[in-house]
DNA sequence: TTGTAAGCGTTATCAT
DNA sequence: ATGATAACGCTTACAA
């Protein structure tokens, strides 16, 4: 196994020994060259690449106070979201790579892992956007994922100047007590009575645009809402989308096609019932690219076409809308200004909060047209 | 600003007063909670939840002599990378987030940011496999970027017990000195004589492959090679080429088509050269599929059909050759299973490496047929 | 300009 | 079962 090295890591004493300085003179050799002679910077430096020194990020952080790392974390629960199409990666082949003989394609799984419907999706997107951001700092960032419970959020907290996460239900009241002590940026999240920044999207502002294209360009009024109502995002969507319709004096379908289980299996006898009883919307309006993905191919498995008998739209405006067969009419969110956003409140280079409390950044969503709203 | 909290943060002898016990019995509550009675250890825990309790990383860290991080680290140069097609990530919009007010769509820089031809690429899906495979094994990862001076590589290494790399010409070298202390892993670097792993992708095999479908499918024997073989990686795939083109007595034509500088700008004049010279190849063999976006758009530039009337192809199989007009044909590496990979070497979760020394593992290469070759 | 020494917040070894 | 206490490697006054 790689871990557990034969060398023992060198030390500021061991270069202190090396180059015959005091410790701190090494210290001072890396953190504030200015106070030492051009001679013993030099020694001290010569000395520390000749032992491949490389000063312990913990000790500095123990003796700092901070570690100069920007987190972003995901709960467990994200890769294990109910969204159809987001597939469980555990059971992926772990190949020996100890055999020294090549790697042969069948072991690597790569079907499942380049799918564009898993990757990258809105996370990837945002994460992009952060670690830029954060590279542009000059700042580590650090990935970490786990249970929502106490200890696993402690653990992330621990090891950062700030954090950002993408919520799970239990997270706002789990972190609160951390609030003070480090900032901490939501995503997607409505506000609430707490400490936490927030960066999220035009929720309302972007479904009622998509309605209304619907109604305005497609005469479309009768709309099925795709998605289970729970995650504050879609509620959000889901509200404007009857709020819309209301405004313009339109009657809604009550209920919506619940898709909350993985893959189209779920959605192929939902669809059927509706075809059944001659109930088939002009239009299904899918909370997510996800469900848009799951619900494409639930209709093709029943013989519709899109947008011929029925029309489909999206909403986050991943990559893979535009790959689907045809490609999805979706509201795109910024994701990648997101992230970079993210990073900059916790960077502490975004400025001071409005009315003194915490950020809450809102983005415009914008309307991506293209096929399958018959466009 | 957000950085600087209100608040200190609590540590074990907060925790310990109050919850009446010593440190000692702080830190047994979380690590050893057998060693302790389950009245104090809940009553440890209980203490640790009120007062927001989060053990410091850093400590934690010095004490034990690892941080439990595994690292990711990308050279500075992989980003200004001569591909075309790779933007200068610099001079995006920062829009102000102190406002109070939406943010408009129009400050978010999203055009740029979501070209699929500049994410994900090769380094983005090797990444996204370490990523998961970390997730897997319940390890936090460390990203970072910096340019590949002592100073920089020796500030990541502080931070991580292992670390992958994606290599820049001075990286070995440099690196060399850290070895002893922490595995560390180079992505598609040509075997040489150090003590790091290497994880990389059978080049020649999959070119020889894309070649020989050329030359059999297609009956195209004048290859026109498209990059500066100056990366190990294209080194490799340029002599592949050669080397099947010799094997088969074809005889290639001189030189390579340059393409180091960003965008198709630097491409045209020589398209137009070969044009002019009534020299234009049977086929473009490029470096990458960066190197293929840019060619197809100074192809298009000046009005040559692909494949029509000459054949591209691309190489790494990133989800953009699926997305260009016409779709790419390419060598798809199977980047997640590299970074998966990566990560399960540093980790100690591979075996041990063959023959005593450091892991090499190669992994298979596998044509990916689109329309680009007029298949 | 350089050296001495006191923390920083854990873990782990001894005692008790 | 619990409590003192000595590392761990660095930063940073303060001395020299």
């Amino acid at each position: 196994m790689a871990e557990g090295q034969a060398t023992r890591r060198p030390t500021v004493y061991d270069v202190a020994q090396e180059a015959n300085v005091s410790i701190a003179s090494v210290s001072f050799a890396f953190r504030r060259p200015d106070k030492l002679s051009d001679a013993t910077r030099e020694r001290v430096l010569d000395a520390a690449r000749r032992l491949g020194y490389a000063p312990s990020a913990a000790a500095r952080g123990l003796a700092r106070g901070r570690t100069g790392i920007l987190g972003l974390h995901a709960f467990d629960l994200l890769l294990e979201r109910p969204d159809p199409l987001a597939r469980p990666l555990s059971g992926l082949k772990s190949p020996r790579l100890d055999t020294g003989s090549p790697i042969g394609w069948d072991d690597t799984d790569d079907e499942v892992l380049s799918d564009p419907r898993a990757f990258p999706l809105y996370v990837d997107e945002v994460q992009r956007g952060f670690e830029l951001e954060c590279w542009a700092l000059g700042r580590p960032v650090m990935l970490s994922s786990g249970s929502d419970t106490d200890v696993s959020v402690a653990d992330t907290v621990g090891r950062v100047d700030g954090l950002a996460i993408f919520p799970s239900p239990q997270t706002a009241p789990t972190l609160a007590r951390h609030s003070p002590s480090i900032p901490i940026v939501l995503f997607s999240t409505a506000p609430a009575d707490d400490a936490h920044h927030r960066v999220r999207v035009d929720n309302a502002g972007g479904m009622r645009a998509l309605v209304s294209h619907l109604i305005d360009e497609h005469a479309a009024t009768d709309l099925a809402f795709v998605g289970r109502p729970e995650a504050a995002d879609v509620v959000e969507r889901h509200d404007a989308m009857l709020a819309e319709l209301q405004d313009r004096g339109i009657r809604s379908r009550p209920g919506v096609v619940d898709a909350t289980v993985r893959g189209a299996d779920d959605l192929v006898p939902q669809v059927r019932a509706l075809i059944a009883a001659g109930r088939m919307p002009q239009a299904f309006v899918c909370a997510s690219d996800q469900h848009a993905f799951a619900l494409l191919d639930a209709l093709e498995a029943e013989g519709l076409r899109v947008p011929d008998d029925v029309v489909v739209t999206g909403f986050d405006g991943t990559l893979g809308s535009r790959l689907t067969t045809p490609a999805l009419t979706t509201v795109r969110q910024p994701m990648e200004a997101m992230g970079r956003a993210a990073a900059r409140i916790l960077a502490g280079t975004a400025g001071a909060a409005p009315s003194g409390g915490a950020f809450d950044v809102v983005f415009e969503a914008r309307v991506v047209v293209r096929r399958s709203c018959g466009c």
